[in-house]
DNA sequence: CGTGGGACCTGAACGC
DNA sequence: TGCGTTCAGGTCCCAC
């Protein structure tokens, strides 16, 4: 899923749904799900209750409190991952590896398709601001003169720039695609040649896909689901992404799929020159 | 500093 | 039906 709209809508239902609930018991068939290691994790919040849900760049923290202390679940859902709240006696899901069952009759079933995506135990604050030391700004954060400045560190190809964690937080394939094409900008455009007047519409392009993707409450193009199932709609809204040979809205000339940084890119010839 | 490739894993879609 | 190929919303690591 697992772009900022996407995880901000599963952070935002969370919030209504598993706080206050104490965890009692830990289930798992993979292993490799429950970092560091599965032991640790049920010794780190098994009997803890959850007292907030938050979202930081692409990833989860579920912070759990007991009488003395303060940690943490932090949850990334790579690609395929989902968060599901069920009843105890609800239907199997598919693809659940872990589930957090809680002392009411609720759960919280963590699936994933893939096996990338994970549920790691976080003693404390301290470990938890380690986790985070290398991602960037949130894109909701960024004033335009930051957003420029950071445009301005490199040459590299914009579209990587935009998804690269490190420099903004949240962004990913289907956003940065759509983003650049609203702005009419070729993703292989080094970031530092881009003009202040292109600059002002990406970020605009960016500010109003990332607001329309968390009004329709995410892209469920394949994996995604929000937390009892339900898909979002972002992916009726699709600018460009995924719409190979399909006619560019704004000019009629087909769409064509390339590659930039590894990673799957859409662009209209027409509107986005180099 | 930057890019390109492979790795991590499994599932789905498509061509033959 | 079955097999092979390609692709997948993310990230990390290594070679060049």
């Amino acid at each position: 899923m697992p772009e900022l709209p996407e995880v901000e809508t599963i952070k935002r239902q969370l919030t209504k749904e598993i706080i206050g609930e104490k965890i009692a018991q830990v289930w798992y068939d993979r292993p490799k799900i429950l970092r560091p290691t599965p032991k640790e994790f049920t010794d780190g919040v098994v009997g803890k209750v959850i007292v907030d849900v938050q979202r930081r760049a692409k990833l989860l923290i579920i912070e759990l409190s007991s009488k003395e202390s303060r940690s943490y679940v932090v949850s990334h859902l790579r690609l395929s991952g989902r968060l599901l709240v069920r009843h105890q006696n609800d239907t199997p899901d598919d693809y659940v590896h872990a589930t957090l069952k809680f002392d009411s009759n609720k759960e919280l079933r963590f699936a994933e398709a893939r096996l990338f995506g994970y549920l790691q135990y976080v003693e404390d604050k301290r470990a938890l601001d380690e986790v985070f030391k290398n991602f960037g700004p949130e894109f909701f954060d960024l004033v335009e003169e930051t957003f420029f400045a950071i445009l301005a560190t490199t040459r590299k190809a914009i579209k990587s720039l935009l998804m690269d964690q490190q420099k903004i937080a949240g962004i990913g394939n289907i956003y940065a695609n759509d983003a650049l094409y609203l702005a009419g900008i070729h993703p292989e455009t080094p970031a530092n040649e881009i003009s202040k007047e292109k600059a002002e519409e990406l970020f605009s392009a960016l500010k109003k896909v990332l607001e329309e993707g968390l009004k329709t409450g995410g892209a469920s193009d394949q994996w995604y689901r929000q937390i009892h199932g339900e898909k979002g709609h972002y992916q009726e809204h699709f600018k460009i992404y995924g719409k190979t040979g399909q006619s560019c809205d704004n000019c009629g000339t087909t769409i064509k799929r390339i590659v930039v940084g590894g990673r799957g890119t859409f662009i209209c010839p027409q509107c986005q020159r180099k």
